[in-house]
DNA sequence: AGCACA
């Protein structure tokens, strides 16, 4: 069964991640690395035993939620391949931000727990009693196609692409940018179309690290470096 | 595999 029956969702659920590195870093590195779609209201991550391996990112608009769950799947991040879907639930950060939040009481996960069992157990029991399950539901598989619409972003990967630069940046004006993020390799200038440059790096981690930090870094007041991944 | 908010 395909994981894409849970509905859409402004808060992404990612597992499958590298146990080893430390809450903190995780955080701010899921952090880094998902903000290229929207802007992000918290990340959770717990390292009790249940948890681990697994976090929470939320965003303010749903969409940036669907890009992240898209793009971001499989995404080689502390060389584990991120698995990522909707939450199943609203975040308690979204409901605060809706005023809808209501303070959980304390036992309350046990209820949650005993609820979900007996829901499931109800599942069953009516899918036994009624046959099968209707095999289609009419599902929106296909309406979620997208067209090649107008800037569809590329698929993260090693090299950046840098728009809206001066005409008079030179090269080692973007190293001295550049080269501060680990990873860093080289800076190409495209001498027949000035305003723009590829930045590469070793790995797709380390470029998007160096997007998040130097995206709409001016180099003068008027130039707001636009960082995307390059269309390879 | 595992869906929380300390």
């Amino acid at each position: 069964m395909l994981s894409g029956d849970i509905p859409p969702n402004q808060t992404i659920y990612i597992k499958n991640l590298n146990e080893k590195v430390k809450k903190d870093e995780l955080k701010r590195s899921l952090y880094c690395l998902f903000s290229q779609y929207g802007r992000i209201l918290d990340v959770v991550a717990l390292k009790t035993p249940r948890l681990r391996g697994q976090a929470w990112v939320c965003f303010s608009e749903v969409t940036a939620a669907s890009n992240a769950v898209r793009q971001m799947q499989n995404f080689p991040f502390y060389e584990k391949p991120m698995r990522i879907q909707y939450a199943k639930t609203k975040s308690d950060c979204i409901a605060k931000e809706e005023g809808s939040y209501v303070p959980r009481e304390k036992k309350k996960k046990q209820e949650e727990k005993a609820e979900r069992k007996r829901r499931a157990e109800e599942a069953q029991q009516s899918g036994a009693a009624n046959g099968t399950h209707s095999a289609s539901n009419g599902g929106p598989t296909a309406s979620f196609r997208q067209g090649p619409s107008a800037q569809e972003a590329a698929a993260p990967n090693n090299i950046l692409f840098i728009e809206n630069l001066p005409h008079e940046t030179t090269g080692r004006m973007l190293e001295m940018l550049f080269e501060q993020y680990p990873g860093f390799k080289e800076v190409r200038l495209i001498e027949a179309k000035p305003g723009i440059a590829f930045v590469d790096f070793e790995d797709e981690v380390q470029s998007s690290m160096a997007m998040q930090a130097l995206n709409g870094f001016k180099i003068t007041p008027l130039n707001p470096m636009n960082i995307t991944f390059a269309k390879k």
